[in-house]
RNA sequence: GGCUAAGUGGCAGAGUGGUCAUGCAGCGGCCUGCAAAGCCGUGUACGCCGGUUCGAUUCCGACCUUAGCCUCCA
């Protein structure tokens, strides 16, 4: 029974697909305007744990992840570059597959890029406008009225008053509530731009989540996830946008995954505190190290970056492999008491994605393993090696040739 | 100011109303020609103060501290 914390409403849930037996997931990915950082590898990872768990218990999933190709920030950057923002766009969109693909994370099973969904956002901005959610402000931007959308602030827990009275954001004069925001940004001179019933523009950021993820999974889907910072206002805007326009709900579980920290903040482009994978990746022993570091805590919480964390992971990951070293035709179905650890391991996995609790597991295991392989017991460790092999390949783990992997360094 | 998380042994990190997390490091032992690896053993850890209880790290309340969101952010 498969339990998972789900963000509105703030408690565990036990998981039910909205399709029997088949999950519809979608998860905000990134905006390609830089290298991807240890904080975005979390997310990645993290996600892409629960798809290939989802699918391991039987589920059929249909995992989509999007891209963000059109964005102020890459405008921003294009012109510092003195780039083409669509090739710049381009350009790190390879470079965070280059980088997935190292880290060996499976390809989502579509990948929308925002400015191939133009269509469908003007149309679900269309839907809103005459709906009542939305309207053209004396900007000409298209702005959603939050206020018209009685359930704002239900997925984070926010009242629209106290956050207008604790808001210190300059108040945009053209808005009829601070609140509100942009669906549709009236284009400057010299903005990449799309012609729309408003005039020359480009997409706000959240509809376009709202309009790939309905287009792609429908207007009702199984889970959402993404990183905390998203929780809002970004997931509480792609909820307004998708359930007025839609008129169904949008989600069934939010996933939301905490932080990479580095001395206790958070770690992230605008503060300048981070590293980039490429550059981690070249101090590690295999990537697989750091995709156990980002798995030894649980994805709510916060997880400390440090040198120090990476080279704990490395040596706990070494040995796992080393009992995995020199055991005859591991393979086949654990047996035995190895199959009450196969449940625990499920078990633990069922609860809410608890990987370090399914990493104690496996450490049960191995020393089994071990024992085994001193008292040249080769059947018993066959079975237990088979049933590591089993528990690390639902975590995408420990698959990798163990007197290869134990080689390098 | 509002809202949300969280404070566990040297470090990392789960969990639970009353015998065990787990890993790394340390210590003792076994094994080995020595070492490494492995195995066995080993630590009166649960922010502070009250309350409930036969019993609280675990439940309740206050407090302190930290982080996050309220502006783009995975």
């Amino acid at each position: 029974m498969l339990e998972i914390h789900n963000s509105l409403g703030g408690k565990q849930a036990q998981f039910k697909s909205l399709r029997p037996n088949e999950v519809r997931m979608y998860v905000c990915g990134m905006t390609v305007y830089d290298y991807i950082h240890i904080g975005h590898a979390r997310m990645l990872t993290v996600f892409d744990l629960v798809q290939r768990y989802l699918r391991g218990s039987g589920f059929k999933v249909t995992y989509v992840r999007n891209i963000t190709d059109i964005d102020d920030k890459i405008i921003q950057r294009a012109a510092e570059n003195g780039e083409d923002w669509a090739e710049l766009a381009r350009r790190f969109t390879r470079a965070m597959h280059e980088d997935c693909a190292t880290l060996g994370l499976a390809p989502p099973d579509m990948e929308p890029r925002a400015t191939d969904f133009i269509e469908p956002i003007i149309a679900m901005t269309q839907t809103l406008i005459e709906k009542g959610f939305a309207y053209v402000a004396a900007s000409r931007d298209v702005m959603y009225s939050v206020r018209k959308f009685p359930h704002y602030g239900a997925l984070s827990g926010k009242k629209l008053d106290d956050l207008r009275a604790g808001s210190r954001v300059q108040v945009d004069e053209f808005k009829l509530d601070p609140l509100d925001f942009v669906l549709w940004k009236h284009a400057k001179p010299g903005e990449p731009s799309w012609t729309s019933p408003w005039g020359a523009g480009r997409p706000g950021w959240h509809i376009e989540c709202s309009a790939m993820s309905t287009s792609l999974l429908g207007d009702y889907f199984d889970l959402h996830g993404g990183g905390m910072d998203l929780k809002f206002p970004h997931h509480e805007n792609e909820i307004a946008q998708s359930c007025a326009a839609c008129g169904t709900p949008f989600v069934n579980v939010w996933m939301h995954n905490g932080f990479v920290r580095i001395d206790d903040e958070k770690m992230s482009k605008s503060t300048g505190n981070f590293f980039t994978v490429r550059d981690v990746l070249k101090t590690l022993r295999d990537p697989e190290v750091l995709r156990f570091f980002l798995l030894s805590s649980h994805y709510r919480g916060p997880i400390n970056y440090s040198a120090a964390q990476l080279a704990q992971s490395d040596e706990t990951l070494l040995g796992l492999y080393r009992a995995l070293k020199g055991v005859d035709k591991p393979g086949g179905t654990p047996v035995g008491e190895f199959k009450i650890a196969m449940s625990d391991f499920r078990a633990a996995m069922d609860d809410d994605f608890n990987t370090p609790e399914a990493f104690a597991v496996m450490q049960g295991v191995a020393r089994d393993l071990n024992s085994a392989k001193a008292a040249c017991n080769s059947t018993r460790a066959a079975a237990a090696a088979a049933a590591l092999l089993a528990m690390g390949g639902m975590l995408g783990l420990l698959q990798q040739n163990p007197d290869r992997y134990l080689k390098r360094g």
